[in-house]
DNA sequence: TAACAGTGTTTAAAAAACTCAACAACGCAA
DNA sequence: TTGCGTTGTTGAGTTTTTTAAACACTGTTA
């Protein structure tokens, strides 16, 4: 039942809102090679590069990997051109978007999506706790402490840190937030990459 | 002819160097989704996403983008890796160490090597200026002021900015601080990767 | 002109990914 | 306990990608 073979992603950007084909074309013509050059380094045949790059089908990654291994390029350069430009630079104290999770609000600087780096102006209510289910992601993140107090788990450490102190973790270790005083805390915290 | 449809990359890394399942399955639970809530938002089936998980198959890039609109994370976010070492994770006021150019002195959390981020408490004393010669570097840059006044130059803009306000821009464009008041000013600063 | 070496494209068969539906395991409430 | 809702995994069948080989086109050489 194929009637209709058509390529199924438009000729153009395809399904996937960045254009593989035409990517991958920019950059095969970049290093000057032919179609069958880079095939033969990728050890796949030239068909699929043909293919791939009329966006007559989508590869897998690991045809992609071993095609930009050809190349040489990472999975992680060939894609790194997709990353939206949003360059506002100045945010007034009242144009900073505010997040509420319970007792805990966040005041974020600028956009979250397209940074490699999230920059939080955080204020826990006295008792406000990010939850026993610890918190993972990837990125690593870090703080400062203003005002109040703050009990910070990171594994299997625990402290309470107060005005001037700091923290600096990699976020891949189960960690909580909590207030335990009757004073709200303030603090300033960076992570990267953006999480919430 | 399918004698021995095993798994044609091994249980782990894969034969593309990069863990795409493992990598999936961090940033699925990392984002509190189990595999049929993101298959439901992806638009994909539970089976998908638990075989991608376990490396039995390698995704499509387009099914791959599709699992990551669920998230959600581009492709790019997906493929970006980190390394972090290096593991205080508390540091007292009293321990952060502190660097001094002429008239600004920064704060800095932790150490400087080996992390993807960097975060500093930075005193600009009246009149400080970070240098004529513009800043330019790799990464992205952001703060938020606490106290007095700064005024920061990013390209061909330039703002001063009061107690609240924040500023994040690409490192890559040439930039500067300055203190054009008559008070201290006060502001805590990310910076990704650290440059200092 | 014909013969050749290079390019990218296209087709049928083989291989791999994807779906659908069933399965086993766990936690939780009645 | 039973029952229900959830989790992740698995097998059979369908769809898509990949291969291998042929095709069409270009520029060069004889």
């Amino acid at each position: 039942m194929n009637s209709l073979p058509e390529q199924l992603v438009d000729g153009t950007a395809g399904d996937s809102g960045f254009d593989v084909g035409a990517r991958l074309r920019a950059v095969r013509e970049a290093n000057g090679l032919s179609q069958r050059e880079l095939a033969r380094r990728a050890g796949v045949t030239n068909g699929t590069i043909s293919l791939i790059e009329q966006n007559k089908n989508s590869p897998s990654v690991s045809s992609l990997k071993k095609v930009l291994d050809g190349i040489p390029m990472t999975l992680a350069e060939f894609f790194a051109q997709d990353e939206p430009p949003q360059d506002q630079v100045f945010f007034r104290a009242a144009e900073l978007v505010t997040l509420t999770r319970g007792a805990v609000s966040f005041r974020q600087v600028g956009a979250r999506a397209g940074h490699a780096l999230q920059i939080l102006h955080e204020h826990y209510a006295p008792g406000a706790d990010t939850g026993r289910a610890m918190l993972r992601h990837d990125g690593e993140e870090g703080g400062i402490v203003l005002r109040g107090r703050i009990e910070l788990t990171v594994g299997d450490r625990r402290e309470i840190l107060g005005p001037g102190d700091a923290y600096h973790f990699s976020s891949r270790i189960p960690h909580r937030f909590r207030n335990p005083g009757d004073e709200e805390c303030e603090l300033i915290s960076a992570c990267t990459p953006p999480y919430l």
